[in-house]
DNA sequence: AAACCATGCAACCGCCAGTAG
DNA sequence: CCTACTGGCGGTTGCATGGTT
């Protein structure tokens, strides 16, 4: 009961980082890995707490980060993670190479919500606003599970995935941003026009395909299904593709690694694909001034999103 | 130019699960 | 088995910034 922070001890800074900070944990971990978070910040002679290290390695400093604005197919991606996997942000972290949880959530709650809204969607249940409300109207107990968490409903934990995915940092990973993989209808239900309609599957709609929209509406029943039935999903897992968007468990594995080419002849733990992935890995901070915004800016032009 | 407001983002908080002793 | 510690996660907060009045 009312366990205080891990800050609680006295002299521990909290708050923004300043650029010294930020050079003295990079440098740490650049020469020897991050192994115990607790002991890094006596380590690395930073008056933090392990816990506020981790989060600004893994949110900040972490040289695999992508940074810059989210595309068009990374929203797209993270509403259709969303629909199945709720509000599971690590999960659906892992599925966006180089984006955080912390990111992805601000987007979510910050931008996606309201997109979503004004699409006449509810975010939460990923169904039609007035389905939502017209089922909260009426009165019926059955919760609408498509898209809400539904593995949360799961009394037993959903079946492993027949294997486990290191996708993360595999610069392979990122499939094309195509509308086969998935009958999640972002745009068709609020009846609006097709050419502002980008999320999920829609955009590829033609007039030719929307004959097919019945058809459609029977894959949407079908997706329903699958949602909430942990045996279709299971087998679902079982049938996919090794670049499968639903592999669930995507929790990402680090590889032990020599990098022989750092300055360092320190082996680290880096995590897999890490070295093709990332031009900057090397410059750590020569400049403490760049920080903050520049280092956001220099390293999304690094990725040519600005 | 100043005040106010909205937004985005970084960081903290608290809880939970895993694990070592 | 129990306890303390640690890492991880999701929710939330607070500040900085940009836009509007």
């Amino acid at each position: 009961m009312g366990r205080q922070s891990c800050c609680y001890k006295q002299k521990l800074r909290k708050g923004l980082w300043s650029p010294e900070e930020d050079e003295k944990l990079l440098r740490h971990i650049t020469k020897y890995g991050h192994g115990c978070w607790s002991s890094i910040p006596k380590q690395a002679g930073l008056q933090r707490c392990g816990k506020s290290c981790r989060l600004r390695w893994i949110n900040y400093l972490r040289p695999d980060l992508k940074r810059g604005t989210f595309s068009q197919e990374e929203e797209n991606l993270i509403i259709e993670l969303h629909a199945v996997l709720g509000n599971r942000w690590s999960q659906i972290a892992a599925r966006l190479p180089g984006r955080t949880d912390n990111e992805i959530k601000n987007l979510w709650n910050s931008c996606l919500k309201k997109k979503l809204k004004q699409k006449g969607i509810d975010p939460v249940t990923h169904k039609p606003l007035s389905e939502v409300e017209n089922g909260e109207g009426s009165g019926s107990n059955k919760p609408s599970l498509v898209g809400h968490h539904p593995i949360h409903q799961y009394t037993s934990p959903p079946p492993p995935p027949p294997q486990l995915s290191s996708n993360w940092f595999n610069p392979e990973f990122p499939p094309p941003m195509t509308a086969s993989y998935g009958p999640l209808y972002y745009g068709t239900t609020t009846g609006g026009s097709a050419n502002n309609s980008t999320w999920g599957l829609v955009q590829t709609q033609t007039e030719e395909e929307e004959e097919e929209e019945e058809e459609e509406e029977e894959e949407e029943t079908k997706w329903t299904e699958f949602l909430n039935n942990p045996l279709l999903m299971a087998a679902a897992l079982q049938n996919q593709t090794p670049q499968s968007y639903y592999n669930i468990e995507i929790k990402s594995e680090p590889c032990y690694l020599t990098n022989s080419s750092s300055s360092s002849s320190n082996d680290m733990w880096w995590p897999q694909t890490q070295q093709q992935q990332l031009p900057l890995q090397h410059e750590p901070l020569q400049n403490p001034d760049i920080c903050g915004k520049d280092m956001q800016r220099l390293t999304a032009a690094a990725f040519g999103h600005i």
